[in-house]
DNA sequence: TTATTACATTGTAATCTTTATAATTAGTTT
DNA sequence: AAACTAATTATAAAGATTACAATGTAATAA
């Protein structure tokens, strides 16, 4: 257990350095908000809300606006490093980008579960020669009750 | 032109007609603002915010409330009959439940197209197997430029 | 090193969408 | 028509996000 939990560590570590690496090629300033926030996007293993980070890091930042939460979250997005995702009513989450893959949604307890998908290339050219679009991205969700919630029906 | 005219008229009358009747076998009571709401939905060529309902039928209802519309969209997406498509930042749209389509939307100008394919029970399928989700449904859209907007660049 | 400049952060107010609530009105049923 | 139920209205409230001005901090040039 031990082992397996450094060895976590190490991942996160890297990709921490990673993402660190494409921010200043990208330019961007790298201020201790600016990396708590991208650390804890890449350390979490949910899909945080902007206020779940705001309230995660209050404790180390106690003088944090929640419109620095914001702004970063915006930073990160321009440049490819986080995906938000949207929902209706309730607020945005944030996924910080690996691989690609999709996410399959709890309609119960709203848990978000990664799913590993070869991307639909097919969808996406069927659409430009339908449509005359120039397509750049999909998204793709899948909506259901996961184990948990199934169990306790 | 005027019989084409004609006949996407009675076509949409038809689909009023149906939707009607869902209505009042779903025992939802028919009032002049529900039905005028529902006849926008499906008349409408865009795939309009609860906001562009409330404006077009100002006209016609002075005395309409904004509650009206949100009420009434909410009826019919419980009921099946439509659906409400979210994006991040903006407005929620509502889409009249015909056939099974996905969305093509301009990045650059947001209108919002719909495209036919097959749908991806495959994905639902492996992703089902995979998580241990008892899935119901996903989403998918697909983001890019429209022709006129391209033409602009 | 210091001055200058550019960018980030903070705190707060404002905006925007959506929902809740209570009072009123309209439709249904008997 | 009376009683009951549901829908509408108007308004207030909530919640998420953004705008803005002031302040702070890092990078660059002198």
């Amino acid at each position: 257990m031990h082992e397996h939990h450094d060895h976590e560590h190490d991942h996160t570590h890297d990709e921490i350095k990673e993402a660190v690496e494409h921010l200043k090629s990208s330019g961007v300033r790298i201020t201790p908000q600016r990396h708590a926030v991208l650390e804890y996007l890449i350390e979490a293993e949910i899909h945080p809300t902007a206020d779940d980070i705001y309230k995660a890091l209050e404790g180390k930042f106690p003088n944090m606006s929640v419109a620095t939460v914001y702004n970063n979250l915006r930073v990160f997005k321009d440049i490819g490093l986080v995906k938000e995702l949207t929902y209706g009513d309730a607020s945005s989450r944030f996924d910080y980008n690996t691989t690609k893959h999709y996410h399959v949604i709890c309609e119960s307890c709203g848990k978000i579960v990664d799913f590993h998908y070869p991307s639909l290339d097919e969808v996406e050219a069927l659409a430009e020669t339908v449509t005359g679009f120039e397509v750049s991205h999909h998204r793709m969700e899948i909506y259901g009750t996961c184990p948990d919630c199934k169990e306790k029906h």
